[in-house]
RNA sequence: GCGAGAGUGGCGAAAUUGGCAGACGCACCAGACUUAGGAUCUGGCGCCGCAAGGCUUAGGGGUUCGAGUCCCCUCUCUCGCACCA
């Protein structure tokens, strides 16, 4: 008893609680217990509890990381009270531009500035009484630990699903660097106001879209939030349509020669060919020219001498313009080729056209256009003159001159030669066979997914374990030789040499071939953070091992992640990205599941008195200060209170006023408990009814209702200044510990319990206990409420009907006969006049 | 523009299947106990009305004995994606 809480002395106002006194004690005590360590090789039910890790900034911890953190926490409580050995672990994902960035600004070394706010978060997450695993604790960026995401890497390398290409970057020409999409604010660097430009640089990427198939389809099984799943689809993007080969008009020969021929596949040597994807093939009698985008590989060998001038111009243009501005809303333009195309349907020559609406990077790079029958097309179509023509029409008659038709439903072809009146479907699978004979066309599909770009030409990541040889070319680096240790530089800024701060140290990318023994030079990229996060979850249970990322028997063990908890900043890449690492692992057969969390539920957004936090406007709550005031207890309650777990809410200074309220008078409760007689029948029937409806919320996130019935529960108990009985309290003290697991733990040893209060069990209801055998019965008439009957639950509606009757206040609703009487049998009664 | 979600008292919010709208909490009002109250306890608290009663879940329409909940239309807000053919 030596670093107990002093009981509060009987007979003096009971005001005895003190959170820090409580909490202090409780977190040492599980401390020194390893209270939330669960056994990692033997436990008997393993549940794995997962937060999203936090990058550590140098403010410190959110409120909206508390929100997560403690939402997530009181999910592991919970099922630690079931019977479940928890694992809830907790790391930091620490590399990154974000991180960089910052360490810039204040001119900082990342490595000197991370180590600190590593330690101050680990100090706050302390003090929040989460029912953390710290024996399991990680940052990505201990070489420990990025070890592993390099040989991540391998792994895909290995199997063939890592490449580099050349792909186009913004590029600030004043600062000459690369910048990410959101650091180009109207077309202009964010830095110095230089308007960017489109550079092409070689860049490491994952295949992704070799597996978008299995990343949707696998979603229809997955226990997430609906929206989660939704945004993932989109994102993956999949439309089904037709590849369709329009012929260029040799310009040689100009007759006839150009046209497909009936049945033959064969082309000749001077056919040029241009292969647009659609998903409406139904329309092509609409499409009336062709689009290529700028980088189209095609456009200057189809461009004719008299418009090569303007096309050129137009190209170059484009070509300079940033990506961001490239690909926003805004006035199309364009230019004409000269060049024409045989439409395959029509047989007519349709003009060829370059605009930059048209994306290189999706489908072909190429378009028909259907002004009919599509906005952008139409819009297009208006501004250079080019022919609308309406292939679908639906009941209405409608005039595609001023607006493009773009309805399907119900909708049939028209002016589409023998497919005239079929409906949409039926017109698409027909033209496709059509165009499938004549070796014009087939079906196909296509996703809007692009596959993972992960090299970052910054110093802040691990870097890429690739060597390039003269003699072998591309040496991936033994997995024995990991990890590459990213150097400590202090030029770690990126500067005028538009390459990784890495490329400008000879010392440490010089090296030797493990193959041949030459001269090799280290790849000086660093991979995306993404990486990092994609398989974290992975390496928390074995992350005691130096010899393996991670232990099969333990992943078979603990692994898919039982319940997933985090923002929806991170619904689509994250959650896609370490699914598709967890796929790829699981086909080099290193993990016996493909799809990493079982159930992933997204929590809301807080705000503060009705507006966002930010720092410029300096409002953001600082956990330090509430906790330190109110106690941690009450402010995980408080933020699990102020609104629906999924939804979020807003946080209202004077709100955490009422838990502590609460809290208090939970404590008081205790101590003033009665021990003789017996308990309440009113009181002991609402605690069943509490205790079932508590644990039915938990588990479904529905924590703000929990507390309330809670709340509703204590006020039951204590109403009329009634004391308590200890067996109407007792349970309560179990029922609150997830939310204020401090205050749970001192109750819970007041009242004589042993070790913890999570090892005894939430509280059984019993369901006879749970209803009344009288009820008041509300009664309509016309289905007004007109008043209520006080009867037996299970009255008659003969009996019900009379009871109402007998209530002049009801009665004199009821004139004349009635005609039809709704009873609903323990629930209400409505007369109908 | 497309996609997702939301709109309920002064405020944050409840309302498993269509069945007493506003639980729980904040704020406010009155009272008790107090030398004192930013403690505690009791009561009140959607709006209009002295009352009887009427009205009320963004607005309009519909289905139903009965609608916050289901259907149609309109408006507003938040968050994603953003020329994806």
């Amino acid at each position: 008893m030596t670093d107990s809480v002093t009981p509060t002395p009987v007979g003096e106002p009971s005001t005895g609680y003190e959170p820090a006194v409580v909490e202090r004690k409780w977190q040492a005590r599980w401390h020194e217990r390893k209270a939330n360590s669960p056994d990692i090789a033997n436990a008997k039910r393993p549940y794995y509890s997962l937060m999203m890790f936090p990058y550590p900034s140098a403010e410190g911890l959110h409120v909206g990381n508390l929100f997560a953190f403690t939402g997530c926490d009181i999910h592991g409580r919970f099922q630690r009270l079931l019977g479940h050995s928890v694992f809830e672990p907790f790391g930091y994902d620490a590399f990154g531009i974000h991180s960089e960035n910052y360490a810039i600004k204040i001119g900082v070394h990342p490595g000197e500035l991370i180590p600190k706010n590593i330690d101050n978060f680990r100090r706050q997450v302390l003090k929040t009484g989460l029912m953390i695993d710290w024996s399991h604790e990680l940052s990505t960026t201990d070489p420990k630990y990025y070890k592993w995401t390099q040989w991540v890497f391998l792994q895909l390398y290995k199997a063939g699903l890592a490449y580099k290409k050349k792909a186009a970057v913004n590029w600030c020409p004043f600062d000459k660097t690369v910048l990410a999409n959101e650091q180009v604010i109207a077309g202009a660097c964010e830095r110095c106001g230089t308007m960017v430009e489109q550079r092409f640089l070689e860049q490491w990427f994952f295949r992704i879209t070799d597996y978008a198939e299995r990343l949707l389809k696998n979603l229809d099984h997955l226990d997430w939030s609906e929206s989660t799943k939704t945004a993932q689809r989109n994102w993956i993007g999949k439309s089904e349509g037709a590849e369709i080969t329009f012929v260029v008009q040799d310009m040689m020969e100009f007759a006839g020669s150009a046209m497909v021929s009936e049945g033959s596949g064969e082309v000749t040597s001077s056919t040029v060919e241009i292969r647009v994807f659609t998903t409406r093939p139904d329309t092509i009698f609409g499409a009336t020219y062709l689009v290529l985008s700028p980088e189209h590989p095609l456009v200057h060998s189809i461009t004719t001498d008299e418009q090569r001038r303007e096309v050129n111009a137009y190209v170059d243009q484009a070509g300079k313009q940033d990506l961001v501005t490239r690909k926003s809303t805004k006035e199309k333009t364009g230019v004409f080729t000269g060049a024409f195309a045989t439409n395959p349907a029509t047989h007519e020559l349709i003009p060829i056209w370059i605009a930059d609406y048209v994306l290189m990077e999706y489908g072909t790079g190429a378009i028909m256009a259907v002004p009919g029958h599509d906005a952008r097309d139409h819009e297009f179509a208006l501004k250079f003159d080019l022919p609308i023509i309406q292939v679908v029409a639906g009941a209405a008659p409608f005039d595609v001159k001023t607006e493009a038709f773009v309805e399907t439903e119900g909708c049939h072809l028209i002016h589409s030669g023998k497919f005239n009146g079929l409906s949409i479907e039926d017109g698409k699978s027909a033209i496709i066979n059509e165009l499938a004979q004549h070796y014009a066309g087939r079906a196909v599909v296509n996703y809007r997914l692009h596959d993972w770009c992960i090299s970052r030409q910054r110093y802040w990541g691990p870097p890429i374990p690739i060597l390039y040889c003269e003699q072998c070319g591309v040496v991936p680096v033994p997995e024995d030789q990991l990890p590459v240790v990213l150097p400590h530089i202090d030029d770690f800024r990126p500067d005028d040499s538009g390459i990784s701060p890495l490329a400008r140290h000879e010392e440490w990318y010089v090296t030797k071939c493990p193959t041949c023994g030459g001269e090799a030079r280290r790849e000086t990229d660093v991979s995306d953070t993404f990486l990092d996060s994609a398989w974290y979850f992975l390496r928390y249970p074995n992350s005691d091992r130096d010899d393996v990322p991670f232990d099969r028997a333990t992943m078979n063990k603990w692994l898919p992640v039982s319940t997933y908890i985090g923002g929806n900043e991170h619904a689509v890449l994250h959650l896609l990205y370490s699914r598709f690492t967890t796929m790829v692992l699981h086909d080099a057969g290193l993990l016996g599941f493909e799809e990493p969390y079982a159930r992933f539920r997204a929590h809301g957004l807080i705000v503060r008195e009705g507006a966002k936090m930010s720092k410029s406007k300096g409002n953001v709550v600082n956990p330090d200060e509430y906790i330190e005031s109110w106690g941690a207890d009450s402010f995980r309650t408080y933020l699990m209170f102020l609104g629906p777990y999924e939804e979020g809410g807003d946080f209202r200074d004077k709100g955490i006023s009422g838990v502590k309220r609460f809290l208090d008078r939970l404590w008081r409760s205790v101590q003033d408990a009665r021990r003789d007689g017996s308990a309440d029948v009113d009181v002991t029937r609402k605690l069943h009814q509490t205790i079932k409806k508590v644990g039915e919320d938990i588990p479904r996130l529905s924590y703000n209702t929990a507390i309330a019935a809670m709340m509703e529960y204590m006020n039951t108990m204590r109403s009329g200044e009634r004391t308590p009985h200890l067996d109407e309290v007792r349970p309560l003290v179990q029922m609150v510990s997830p939310f204020a697991p401090h205050i749970a733990e001192e109750l819970w040893e007041q009242l004589g319990g042993e070790h913890s209060v999570f090892d005894s069990g939430w509280p059984a209801f019993d369901a006879a206990l749970l209803v009344e055998d009288t009820m008041e019965m509300p009664v309509q008439v016309s289905g007004k409420r007109r008043g209520a009957i006080m009867v037996a639950k299970d009255v008659t509606q003969a009996d019900a009907l009379a009871a109402a009757m007998s209530e002049p206040g009801i009665a004199k609703f009821v004139i004349g006969e009635p005609k039809k009487i709704v009873f609903v049998p323990g629930r209400l009664l409505n007369i109908v006049v």
